[in-house]
DNA sequence: CTGAAAGCGCTTACAG
DNA sequence: CTGAAAGCGCTTACAG
């Protein structure tokens, strides 16, 4: 038996409670309701638990348009990336989002081509929103915006992507995770490492052949052999084995370092099926830890993970320092990564599968005992 | 030689021009320039286009805070997903973002985990922030949010995902993208074929399953052998070959429908590695057309596209019906897929690639041809 | 055809 | 400690 016709707790959801409904509640004024729910002015604890009793009771939730139009700020951040396949943006957008949400600061994604116009557009639509903020978030270091971006007034970061002389910017730093992955090869008693990675006008090949050069150094060893350039993919892995790996060559390498998962992928594929043992007869390491090829090749892949999930969380945070309006250094920064451990360089990590028993070209073994390693020095 | 100190073309960005100045550059009232800007009401043309050529040379662009918050509305959508590895999300926010963007209206990403609480704080910070509307994404057709979701007063969309009785969702027609990639396997002279695939708890798992079966019927072929369940792992398809194409078997299927393209990539490695030609020996159909993988299995992948960016279009369109007050009838709607042709069925599509000269077990012909296929019915 | 006024839901000087 | 008032930048009845 209703009371009457008014439907009892279901409000109509287009006229939600304001803070005149709290305020009136409380018996209070709006000025003073807001300053309780923001915490902000002294008052007496009692006015302060009362209207937030109301609020609560009534399930009162600040507008936040209205409370970015006074504040002439949106609590957002727009997100302009290229990377339609998400392969790189997402770990950044997630880290972004995350780190950000603890302060109410909401994302906007604007997954752009690499059209010019449309960049232009999203950028428009950005400030319409009086965005705090905006990310521009790449799939290459090296590219960058299609345009030179005007003073927008409002803090901008580069991630993943290149940035103007003057800006802020993170990117993995691809010198000294090749660097790390080099000399976990070393230090496994790897002498004869070779480097087979992706198109050589990437500014990322050349920080990783750099870092691999860098590392051979340190061990007072030489580089095996050119680099071996390709288009990142796998079949480019594959060929270079084969390559590497030829019957005919005077020596072979007891490493590869490869520039990314899927050459690594085709390299494992290709050794193994000319009967040379990874990591018995030959070590490889990875790039990216891009976990559907890392932990498909057999043996799972030793690779270097980025850590572009924290990278979008230091440039979140990075982003709420410049909001609040402090002051941060410009330039780019290079973060490093993190080697993963699996079964492709020996030893084993955290994802140990059991070995297989194929038998090896060279017996078996792992030829590195049986070759002395000499060094250059 | 400057005319003064007054900075020249660099106005304070945070100072930006409103419909104000507008107005009084143009001589009218708020009111009329509100109008002119916006094509509403009946006006000389000739003051219209004052307006217009003010706001133009001032370069006035309207707040939409403030248009929010008179308007009761955000022209924004929030986009819920758990998809933290965005492979499905991700296709499905690019749609969704571009068909809402020509109405100017933007996406939030809310890539929040699986835990509820996360969830709800996001799903709360969407209606601080008056969305238009929600878009509840998910990366399983049977899994939907964790909680049941109240009654917002907003329009919310389920995009593969599953969603509550009355509510509007969109999956991909898995009966059908399997029927389709079944009878394509038949047209081509396949029949015995078998099925791999993965989880069996997964909806799509018997959807497509049932999908194999019924393009079967229709052609008065039985099924070859019982389905072959597995974690989706390109393993998985490896083992799966193995056992199907075991020399000690009476019968070998002529061609394998995958569940996905990591399947079809073990399925196939499998198959080369014990001398059966792909497609001579045996054709394959994988699901999902992730081109990563279709496009490195030996030879290229014939799959599935579920049309994810299609779905994610047609979400934003309903979105926008929805928001504009338009009916939608509610329930879930299957939309289809489509084959993407490349060598894995013989013949080839636009992804051609030279065919390899691997000798087949059978000889290098094509079974097909030798083997007389006869029908159940 | 055009404008003055009210109002969207907040916050923030400015007074008491 | 508390409140009345102004204002953020728009749109939209309501009058002329």
């Amino acid at each position: 038996m209703p009371d009457d016709d008014l439907p009892e707790n279901t409000a109509p959801a287009n006229c939600r409670v304001t803070i005149r409904d709290v305020a009136r509640q409380t018996g209070v004024s709006v000025t003073t309701a807001s300053r309780a729910l923001n915490e902000i002015g002294r008052m007496t604890p009692e006015t302060r638990n009362r209207v937030r009793a109301a609020a609560a009771e009534l399930g009162y939730r600040p507008n936040s348009i209205a409370r970015g139009l006074v504040g002439k700020r949106s609590f957002a951040v727009g997100l302009i990336t290229n990377d339609t396949y998400g392969r790189f943006t997402l770990p950044v957008a997630a880290g972004l989002s995350s780190s950000m949400a603890d302060r109410g600061v909401s994302v906007f994604l604007c997954a752009g081509e690499d059209d010019a116009e449309r960049v232009k557009a999203n950028i428009d639509a950005m400030q319409d929103r009086r965005v705090d903020g905006l990310v521009i978030a790449g799939k290459r270091i090296d590219r960058g915006l299609p345009f030179e971006l005007p003073d927008l007034g409002i803090p901008v970061i580069y991630a993943n992507a290149s940035c103007p002389p003057d800006a802020i910017g993170f990117v993995p730093d691809d010198q000294l995770n090749a660097h790390m992955a080099v000399s976990h090869l070393v230090a496994r008693g790897c002498c004869r490492i070779a480097h087979v990675t992706g198109k050589k006008d990437f500014e990322a090949s050349s920080l990783r052949v750099r870092g691999w050069e860098e590392a051979l150094a340190e061990a007072n060893l030489s580089p095996f052999g050119d680099v071996c350039y390709g288009n990142w993919s796998e079949e480019c892995g594959y060929t270079a084995a084969l390559e590497l790996l030829a019957p005919g060559r005077a020596e072979w390498p007891d490493a590869v370092f490869c520039g990314n998962d899927q050459i690594a992928r085709g390299l494992i594929d290709a050794a193994t099926s000319i009967g040379v043992d990874v990591p018995g007869d030959l070590a490889v390491v990875g790039f990216d830890n891009w976990e559907i090829f890392a932990k498909a090749t057999r043996p799972p892949l030793t690779t270097v993970d980025m850590e572009l999930l924290e990278l979008g969380r230091v440039v979140g945070r990075t982003m709420l320092d410049l909001i609040d309006g402090k002051d941060v250094e410009p330039g780019l920064r290079r973060l490093p990564g993190r080697i993963v451990e699996r079964r492709s360089c020996g030893g084993g990590g955290a994802d140990l599968e059991p070995r297989t028993n194929e038998t090896s070209r060279h017996g078996g073994g792992n030829q590195r005992e049986d070759t002395k390693c000499h060094t250059t020095g």
